[in-house]
DNA sequence: TAGATAATTAGGCAATCATCTAAATGCAAA
DNA sequence: TTTGCATTTAGATGATTGCCTAATTATCTA
């Protein structure tokens, strides 16, 4: 649970996600979408696949990321216990 | 979202949540569960209230925290998004 | 008003985190 | 098999975080 919160807790992971919503990406394309060099969203995308967030596949020279969910439902359980008496 | 997700991100925290959750406490009363000293759990409370996550009231000598759900319900709804295609 | 209790604020320190550049790895195409 | 592109790994650095002790503030009671 903890890992998860902390992958949670930056922005820059989270526009990720937002952008991984929309549809699968390369590490190359989620990259270009920010001023940050692309190790440092490397770094991000490792945090948030062992977070589970995320999913990598490689294919050829390419590795495409994509949203997994499963965590979420997860979170979404545990803090629903708490808007409950 | 961030002083959200910052304030959840860190297991001190979510366990005074926990206790939150089964009654309102005392400062004191939080304090004295954890090892850790009564200004570290202070600051963790501070944080917690910044975040929207409890409500500290005074009376007389003593403060007394209560949980908020309010921010909860935000969460979930911010999760749940990406749960459905 | 003095002393005791509850809690916070202030200041310092070590560990963690987000970032960078440089180097290494994996794959594809010439 | 060499060259080039995509990506990660390694190592360094400044900022943030979580913890501590000491000092301060707020309230109650004798």
């Amino acid at each position: 649970m903890n890992i998860l919160f902390k992958a949670l807790s930056d922005p820059t992971r989270r526009q990720i996600l937002e952008m991984l919503k929309k549809k699968d990406l390369t590490a190359g394309e989620i990259a270009n979408a920010f001023e940050f060099s692309k190790p440092s969203i490397s770094h991000h995308l490792d945090i948030l696949r062992q977070a589970n967030l995320v999913v990598s596949i490689r294919e050829g020279q390419y590795i495409y990321y994509s949203l997994n969910t499963t965590e979420m439902d997860e979170l979404i359980k545990w803090l629903y216990r708490f808007t409950r008496k």
